[in-house]
DNA sequence: AGGAATGAAAA
DNA sequence: TTTTCATTCCT
């Protein structure tokens, strides 16, 4: 491998790469690790033979690596809110033409009231590091063709209002949703936006292109279901700093109208809320037609096409042998492991086994079940998909991935390895990491179980620090790793029984928490 | 009712 | 160029 060829995958070490000897490690599998290839790009995916070139039209980057660390205001493509993001040269709609950054920032950036200082940059997109996750994505090619007699529903149910329909980005945050807050173990929904927002210009170009092919449809749909609508944002509905009054430019409420269509129309009203709002007001009386739709959530969203994987082992992994991934985990730029959810470090070494691993939370656990992680396979985290695991059989475990670099580049183009999913997954594969034997130096510390404990445990301690735990919902660590918390789930994605999946392979001992006491793994039990 | 994100569309 | 508004639901 030459130098010039590891420049093209991302910031040089001595940028922001973290310990060099861990790039300098990295550089060297490069030059020996042979990763699947594509077979080639029939679907127009931007699926490119040789992940190691994909990237090379990006001049920008090529030439002038990111540099999060360097916050100026001068550098690079940001975001409202003020982050960086890689430049976009390879999005789908950029056809050749030089993309343009967003206009400088003449007036006051809006502030946020995250504090993004605290909050370092994603190491991979939500495809890849929700991979193993099994919440369920939304079925987003199903939800696009959503028919228009659905569509006009739907209106019925907002009660006469039509909404614009979803942007890619719109859609792309629907499907990561629920991923997103497991991932994040956390629920609130500013974070969950800021976190995809973050994701979203690091997802590769297949993946951008195939939202922005669901945004196609979704506008394409839209319209027939609804050919007179029209946007039409209200005048303004902000009323000036200084001075102006909350009336100016204030249309009378009663200015609710029907539109030709005879759907009630309240454009005038100061806000999207208040038309809505007024809307049904107006449909009170109507009698409300009950929709039952149902949108399937079992199959994947890039279904029919060659899917890219590759994120392999983060540095918790590699420094972790034989432990779980904690999956809500990110990196910074010096390879410093944080929360995302908190932005708040991790400090590997002082951690603790909480006493009650119980996240209090009103849309439930977010934990990952064993069940969840067995059956969950694909890269990007798509049910039927190949596994990271499955890709690397051979070497996952036995050297330290080229993700690593990907995984200090933040901002810079991520680096994904290429594969087929022709791939034939190796009979050797049987199972996550944390499920399969740790390694021979750690097997006398760290049963699997206590490595799935410590997971467990992990997410509740890195995620939620600070939150108190409702002494009623305190209980046994072994009790509550035994719920099948992913029911509901687990009947969308077909409703095969994977109670027969627990500890399928070898498993000869009992389950025990991280007191030893034991865990029955029964899906029977657990509900 | 505000906010967190990106992008389409309109002013 | 600037603003609204698609989404969600927590604070």
């Amino acid at each position: 491998m030459t130098s010039a060829a590891m420049v093209q995958q991302g910031p040089s070490a001595e940028e922001d790469f973290g310990p060099d000897a861990i790039a300098q490690h990295n550089a060297a599998i490069v030059s020996t690790e042979k990763f699947p290839e594509y077979q080639d790009d029939r679907k127009g995916l931007g699926i490119y033979p040789d992940g190691y070139t994909r990237y090379s039209d990006s001049p920008s980057y090529y030439h002038n690596p990111p540099t999060p660390r360097s916050n100026t205001a001068s550098e690079g493509a940001r975001t409202r809110s003020g982050r960086s993001t890689r430049g976009r040269t390879d999005s789908p709609f950029d056809n050749g033409r030089i993309s343009k950054s967003p206009a400088a920032r003449t007036k006051k950036d809006k502030k946020s009231k995250i504090d993004r200082a605290k909050m370092p940059k994603l190491t991979a997109p939500l495809s890849v590091l929700t991979k193993d996750l099994s919440v369920p994505m939304k079925d987003m090619d199903e939800w696009v063709h959503r028919s228009a007699k659905t569509r006009r529903a739907e209106v019925e149910k907002r009660n006469g209002y039509v909404t614009r329909p979803m942007n890619s980005f719109m859609l792309y945050r629907s499907c990561y949703a629920e991923r997103t807050k497991a991932w994040c173990v956390q629920n609130n929904h500013q974070v969950v936006s800021s976190v995809s927002g973050e994701s979203w210009p690091m997802e590769p170009t297949e993946v951008r292109q195939q939202f922005e092919e669901w945004a196609r449809l979704e506008r394409e749909n839209h319209a027939k279901a609804h050919p007179e609508y029209k946007f039409s944002p209200s005048k303004s509905n902000k009323r000036r700093k200084d001075g102006l009054s909350d009336d100016e430019g204030e249309v009378a409420a009663s200015d609710l109208d029907m539109d030709p269509d005879g759907e009630y129309r309240a454009g005038g009203l100061r806000s999207t809320r208040a038309r809505r709002a007024a809307a049904q007001a107006a449909a009170a009386q109507a009698e409300i037609v009950p929709m039952n739709q149902t949108y399937g959530f079992d199959s994947h969203p890039y279904f029919g096409q060659q899917v890219p994987s590759g994120y392999e082992q983060s540095q918790y992994q590699y420094q972790n042998p034989g432990r779980p991934l904690p999956s809500n985990v990110a990196y910074d730029t010096n390879g410093m492991m944080y929360n995302p959810s908190t932005g708040g470090y991790i400090q590997q070494t002082t951690y603790q086994h909480p006493q009650f691993p119980y996240v209090q939370d009103v849309r439930g656990v977010r934990v990952p079940t064993p069940q969840q992680q067995q059956q969950s396979v694909g890269g990007y985290g798509l049910p039927g998909g190949i596994s990271a695991e499955e890709l690397f059989a051979s070497t996952s475990r036995t050297s330290t991935p080229v993700m690593q670099q990907y995984q200090t580049t933040t901002y810079g183009q991520p680096v994904y390895p290429q594969y087929t999913t022709s791939h034939t997954p190796q009979p050797s594969y049987s199972g996550p990491a944390y499920m399969q034997p740790p390694p021979q130096h750690q097997q006398q510390e760290m049963t699997t179980q206590e490595a799935y404990a410590e997971h467990q445990a992990y997410l509740q301690a890195a995620a939620r620090p600070q939150t108190a735990i409702d002494p009623s919902l305190e209980t046994d660590f072994a009790k509550e790793a035994a719920v099948d918390h992913f029911g509901e789930a687990i009947g969308d994605m077909g409703g095969e029984d994977l109670s027969g999946l627990f500890f399928q392979q070898g498993e000869t001992t009992s389950p025990v928490d991280v007191n030893g006491i034991p865990i029955s793994w029964n899906l029977g039990e657990a509900m």
